[in-house]
RNA sequence: GGUCCCAUCGUCAAGCGGUUAAGACACAGCCCUCUCAAGGCUGGAUCACGGGUUCGAUUCCCGUUGGGACUACCA
């Protein structure tokens, strides 16, 4: 029997939940319920300094809007593996640790950061390209501890990096990769401070929670000969790595979370009218391809035919245009309650919700259900309906003084005042009566109507704005 | 600088020794149309370079070039 898959997301809490955490907890998430395994959520917060308040929770709210529903985490821990915050596992790696040093794996090092530096810059004075911890700690004796210790200084706890070893693995998404053990000096595990460093107790944790596979960012690439070396001490089963080609923008860089140019939180997306479904089906054709033509897939449809395999090892740009037009899909299959529901915070901020029905409001919605790529697009759209504004420029003063303009106008105002009704059949025999009285056609008969209600010159079909703003806002705008 | 990773249209990419080198986004043109979109149709556009291996390389190998990641008592 294999063992049960396992994989985890775990994200440091130093911010909201980004494109590409999102990528990486997806995969992860899809490669689980493929195999009918466990998506583990774990808070790797060591990092004391930057950890941000409400980042965990923000964190595991967009993963859930996402539709990626964690088996286990802080909030629904299974004993077992218990717990999944780093900082309350400190003990464990505590005792890891001293193993280590007990076995001759690992070292307390006094060195100061000014002792580093100059140690750094007299290899790099002597052409050393790599520079490297000196071991100047390695073989400290008792009573040398002792005399650091009294000038107050706390020693943090380095991993001894066997010599002349070659590390391989076989990764996922890259087949072999290897590392000289050379390159890499004496790291630190346990800081100073006391708490462990990421590549410490990333290792400690995937062991202890069983992790079986682990897929995460190409920025980690180079981490994993570190970690590996920290199992083969421990003697434990190294999981399996892939790693993940990295998100860029477009200028080719990484995407860093300062980057402004574009939106990467998923709160932001959310905000702005994305769907969670949209979003979900675009990260998951950042770097992976299917074995079909087709591009729209469903959550549930993406975990049957997620294969690894198929990840891509080469960068991938985020292409806003793309995940525009994979939003528009969305949102034109949503139906009419779905699409209500979802359209009302924009409508809100155009109209008073209290003073409309909700077919009025559906109504308004869909005259740009077709149009819009994100949600919030309808608040500009549909202002110019209740905020009248003339634009003043020639193309408008044209239409405004063309000869038929008086005469459309005033045909259409008499005609509409015996109206029944507003409906679209009513409306549009309306026009064609008023083209036939007054001879005119196109945008001669449009244009004036839609500049007189609207004050611009492009916007959702004239017959759906009468019916909007009602007759008697209709034939005012066009006494104006 | 060093280590490692990557390299097909503008972008995401299929391809896995013999193909008219898919598809999607974007772009252009046409149709539809009062306008803007949407929609429909059509089109342009890609194998970085140089060596091998082979009857035959986009595909395999080696270089070159280019891009990226890492290079912390960050994760």
């Amino acid at each position: 029997m294999t063992k049960r898959v396992r994989v985890r997301y775990a994200p440091s809490p130093t911010g909201f939940l980004h494109i590409g955490g999102a990528r990486s907890a997806l995969f992860n998430y899809l490669f689980a319920k493929k195999n009918n395994g466990d998506f583990v959520f774990r808070i790797e917060d060591t990092d004391v300094e930057r950890n941000v308040k409400g980042g965990e929770e923000s964190q595991l709210n967009d993963l859930m809007w996402l539709g990626i529903i964690p088996d286990e985490s802080p909030m629904k821990p299974n004993p077992k593996y218990s717990p999944y915050r780093q900082m309350e596992r400190l003990d464990i790696y505590h005792k890891y640790a001293q193993w280590l040093i007990d076995h001759g794996y690992a070292y307390e090092c006094y060195c100061s950061e000014e002792e580093l530096d100059a140690s750094r810059e007299e290899q790099y004075a002597r052409g050393i390209n790599a520079p490297k911890y000196d071991r100047h700690c390695l073989h400290l004796k008792e009573e040398e501890k002792e005399k650091f210790r009294k000038e107050g200084r706390k020693p943090c706890i380095r991993l001894k990096v066997e010599d002349h070893l070659t590390i391989s693995f076989e990764d996922m998404i890259r087949g072999k990769v290897s590392f000289n053990n050379d390159d890499i000096g004496d790291w630190v595990i346990m800081k100073s401070n006391g708490i462990p460093t990421y590549n410490f107790a990333v290792v400690i944790d995937d062991h202890l929670m069983e992790i079986t596979h682990v897929l995460r960012g190409e920025e980690h690439l180079s981490n994993t000969p570190k970690q590996i070396q920290v199992y083969k001490y421990f003697g434990w089963e190294v999981p399996t790595f892939g790693h993940m080609t990295i998100i860029v923008n477009e200028n080719g860089k990484k995407l860093s979370k300062r980057d402004n140019n574009i939106l990467q939180f998923m709160s932001q997306y959310r905000e702005l009218g994305y769907l969670p479904e949209a979003i979900f089906n675009f990260i998951l054709l950042l770097g992976w391809t299917p074995n079909e033509e087709r591009e729209i897939f469903t959550i549930d449809e993406a975990k049957i035919i997620f294969d690894p395999k198929r990840m891509s090892a080469s960068p991938s740009m985020f292409d806003q245009r793309k995940l525009n037009w994979m939003n528009a899909q969305y949102i034109r299959k949503l139906s009419d309650q779905e699409y209500l529901i979802f359209i009302k915070p924009y409508l809100a901020k155009v109209v008073d919700l209290e003073k409309y029905s909700d077919e009025e409001l559906l109504f308004m919605g869909n005259m740009f259900k077709e149009e819009i790529t994100f949600g919030a697009q309808i608040i500009d759209l549909l202002r110019p309906l209740f905020n009248y504004h003339l634009e003043e420029n020639d193309e408008i003063k044209e239409i405004l003084n063309l000869p038929s303009t008086p005469m459309v106008l005033h045909c259409i105002k008499h005609l509409l005042e015996n109206v029944p009704d507003l409906e679209a059949d009513t409306l549009k025999q309306l026009f064609k009566n008023v083209a036939s009285e007054t001879n005119t056609k196109g945008k001669f008969l449009y244009m004036p109507i839609r500049l007189k209600l609207t004050g611009q010159m492009h916007g959702a079909e004239l017959v759906k704005i009468i019916k909007v703003l009602g007759k008697k806002e209709v034939l005012s705008r066009l006494n104006k």
